[in-house]
DNA sequence: CGTAAACATCCGTATATCCGGATAAACGAG
DNA sequence: CTCGTTTATCCGGATATACGGATGTTTACG
């Protein structure tokens, strides 16, 4: 498999369901362990409809499984890799972040180079 | 910062320039060493028009820097962790892929169980 | 049955993004 | 200054996605 065939996997299969802040937010909310539409709703404080949207894009890309318990569907995370994954964007991210306020600083105190 | 606040900064500073195929591809295409814009073009084979506005939005994201030589710029990628977060992702793809294929063939002939 | 709880899906609206031909801007050579 | 090369931006149209109230479905229980 090429590597292009495989990246346009990713941007079908993957990303996808990583495309949205909420469901990122999600994600490391499942990490904390399995937990309910209603859990999840209470937790990031959004309309029922949005998170089980939300849900619905993660469980149609499989990066949770669902089963059910009564009238409550119980989801958990598929594969805890996809975290590691976020968070290296975010060691990145948190680069960046760094790296603009020493060139804010810069600009504002020049003598500080070097 | 709450972890809310740092997905959102994530959202609107580095998933942007990853959410697209093209995009991944120039930076895996980088990941050979710094370029030019007709290197880029020719490499994916794309309109300019195209390769150059997705350029701009992997600059605007300071995932990648930019030199002029002459009539000509040079792109250079700025972290390559980004790429470290991709592969994962490429794993997790992968590892679905096969349990893909597993499900289909216990599909096919249920006598494989176990 | 009928009702209530928990979830999933539908729907119209608003917003964002992609595409790529056409055009503009930056630069070097002569 | 003029021209050719290289890159950036503009533009209209097509497509995709998010939102959240309203509605449908599934399950438990009496």
């Amino acid at each position: 498999m090429t590597l292009e065939t495989e990246i346009n996997l990713l941007h079908t299969h993957i990303c996808p369901a990583m495309g949205d802040p909420k469901r990122m937010l999600l994600l490391y909310q499942l990490a904390e362990g399995e937990q309910t539409v209603s859990q999840l709703t209470e937790a990031l404080g959004q309309p029922q409809s949005t998170i089980s949207r939300h849900l619905a894009i993660l469980r149609e890309n499989r990066l949770v499984n669902t089963r059910r318990q009564g009238t409550s569907v119980i989801y958990s995370l598929t594969d805890c890799r996809i975290l590691g994954a976020i968070d290296i964007l975010r060691q990145v991210l948190n680069q960046q972040l760094t790296d603009r306020t020493a060139e804010a600083a810069l600009i504002l105190n020049p003598t500080l180079k070097e």
